[in-house]
DNA sequence: GACAATTGTGCAAACGATTGCATTATGGAT
DNA sequence: ATCCATAATGCAATCGTTTGCACAATTGTC
């Protein structure tokens, strides 16, 4: 259908071997003569030859593509993530495949099997689950590949991700420096990589600090807003109310958020509120959020390089980054004394 | 290096071509007998066999590929276009490639040079620009083609998008219906085919009621939140400011709202603010804004829908859809009388 | 017992590029 | 005149599949 190398050479009378030369080998190497440059290049020009990167990748072993996996990509994180690594990869020349795995654990599988089968150069994967052994074999089979956003010892690759205990013990430490005491989790989805660590670095601020874990002020189950709204409306009915709210999760927040003003609770006054994750909008909320910036910039310029460093040398030693979260203070966390939380205590009653 | 056809075929004894068939023939139009079909598949499954893409793609002359170019991928607009049009793709046993081109016309005309190498089957563009030659190459070229959120007179193509000035007209006449006639517009990128749609509209709504355009109320240059930040600040200070803004992207929206809140100005009591897009944090603003949603869906799907049909018929007419966008009335808009407007107008004398 | 139909499998030519190894022509050195 | 270096180009194998055609063996039909 579309011009070929062949086609280019039948019009100009030379080999296909020279044409190829002319076209990709910048043809000083073969001492191409100009005459026949110009003459290749005006034909190929005029037939509108459009190298067929099949063909090139079936005999070069080598696709420049690199294959990226992720949970969701309508997810702020994530998207933002895909920029910043489209941008990095098209520096190195490489391009790059999407698979949206949508949360489930089968369609990572088949996006997996169907990504290796296109022979990506490289594979860069958030993976959903808790579970690697599907990952672990795409290593032992030598696919140059790093897992971001979530790093497990059990498995032995790459990884870069953020440190999310760190991140939430920033954020607690915060709460805890202004004096709260009574923080409630609103956690994401149980089991996730994300939650875990995040709920990990709660109770490890809380215990750090001498305060002891209340198991009723740990709830929630998803990501989503619903989640956070009904819990924030449960833990502002409680007979001891907490005095901050923590969630796991930036749309968490949204529906902590909205809980509290359909509530009449005011946020700082009455109730404190940090969340982990801090897209474009947190800081147009009102009130404004306090939340953990993760290094999204840094994360996939990491991701890169390390993927970069696994394709030259395939048997390196495993490297794996920890990076650093940032706490970004806003107007959402008020100091705490005890008079207000009696005056917040009546407030709710009357609701 | 990995397993080919030739390396069962060798250790199994039978030939390539049997191979091949129990692998990706289902066998039964060749009628290979039950007992070489478990003896191949068990091998495969043994040797860790894996299709190599390119040689098939390569012979077959389609590779179960299509293209996606988006300006901005970590818009959420796109981000949801993107998701949705995955699924609708995977249903149909394709994957597709993104490019983001960063709202660059050079990048945009590389990605899709890139993009035609590989060979896709098809290819779904959201240009940037109001330029549209290098696009109609494609279509003259015969490659399936569907343009996305921008369509144009100019190029013979399908397309499908969402009806601006429609969803700007909703907006508009809600807000003439609940008493405004000094409705301010913020935009975005002049020149960009979103900014001057929704802009037309814009008008088109006042000429109809018969209201003037004032020229003092269409202000701003970008799609950015201190765009409308900023604008909103210098609205409010006017001698006789707008009782309303409609704003052409939801992130300026974020900004005009930070701009009141610093100014004192309440939403919806002092001036009322509707935006175009509906992201998901729309809702939980404070207030909840009135904004026109897109039918993301809707678009995805007919998307995919005009590409299947342009690829088993390269030679149709061209299909041009405009779907239609929706209102969602939330807390933003106030109905206005004569006074409130007096009063609205000292409280900003104020600050 | 001859012939046709069916069953099960293999041969070899594509697809479009890359590249090591010729090959030819030319000029210079001896 | 002989030999060698160099310049400019061509040959042909290769990458891993798919698939039209051929072919042998078996079964069925009259």
């Amino acid at each position: 259908m579309s011009t070929t190398l062949k086609d280019i050479a039948k019009k100009t009378g030379f080999s296909v071997s020279t044409i190829s030369r002319v076209l990709h080998d910048n043809s000083k190497k073969y001492k191409i003569s100009e005459e026949t440059q110009t003459k290749v290049q005006q034909t190929a020009k005029d037939l509108g030859y459009r190298l067929n990167t099949l063909a090139r990748g079936l005999r070069m072993q080598k696709t420049y593509e690199i294959g990226l996996i992720v949970p969701d990509i309508a997810n702020p994180f994530f998207s933002a993530v895909c920029k910043n690594l489209a941008g990095e990869l098209r520096k190195g020349g490489y391009n790059f495949i999407v698979y949206d795995t949508d949360k489930d654990l089968s369609i990572e599988r088949s996006a997996i099997k169907k990504v290796l089968e296109k022979r990506v150069d490289g594979l860069i994967i958030a993976s959903v689950g808790q579970e690697f052994s599907h990952i672990q074999k795409i290593r032992d089979a030598n696919i140059p590949l790093v897992m971001i956003d979530r790093c497990s010892d059990s498995v032995d690759v790459d990884s870069v991700s953020v440190d999310n205990v760190k991140g939430s013990m920033f954020a607690m430490n915060y709460l805890i420096k202004e004096g709260h005491t009574r923080i409630a989790f609103i956690q994401g989805t149980p089991g996730s990589y994300a939650n875990e660590t995040r709920l990990q670095g709660y109770k490890l601020a809380l215990h750090d600090t001498g305060i002891a874990v209340d198991k009723h002020l740990i709830v929630g189950n998803d990501f989503r807003a619903m989640n956070g709204y009904l819990e924030t409306k449960h833990l502002l009915k409680l007979a001891n109310p907490p005095t901050a709210i923590f969630t796991a999760g930036n749309i968490i927040a949204l529906g902590a958020l909205d809980a509290c003003k359909k509530a009449g609770v005011r946020v700082p006054q009455d109730i404190s509120l940090v969340t982990f994750d801090d897209p474009v909008f947190t800081p147009y909320l009102s009130p404004p959020l306090t939340a953990v910036e993760q290094p999204i910039k840094k994360l996939s310029e990491m991701a890169v390089a390390i993927l970069y460093r696994r394709m030259k040398n395939h048997h390196g030693m495993r490297k794996t980054l920890l990076l650093e979260p940032k706490l970004n203070i806003r107007s959402s966390v008020a100091r705490i004394s005890t008079r207000k939380n009696i005056i917040h205590s009546t407030k709710i009653e009357k609701n």
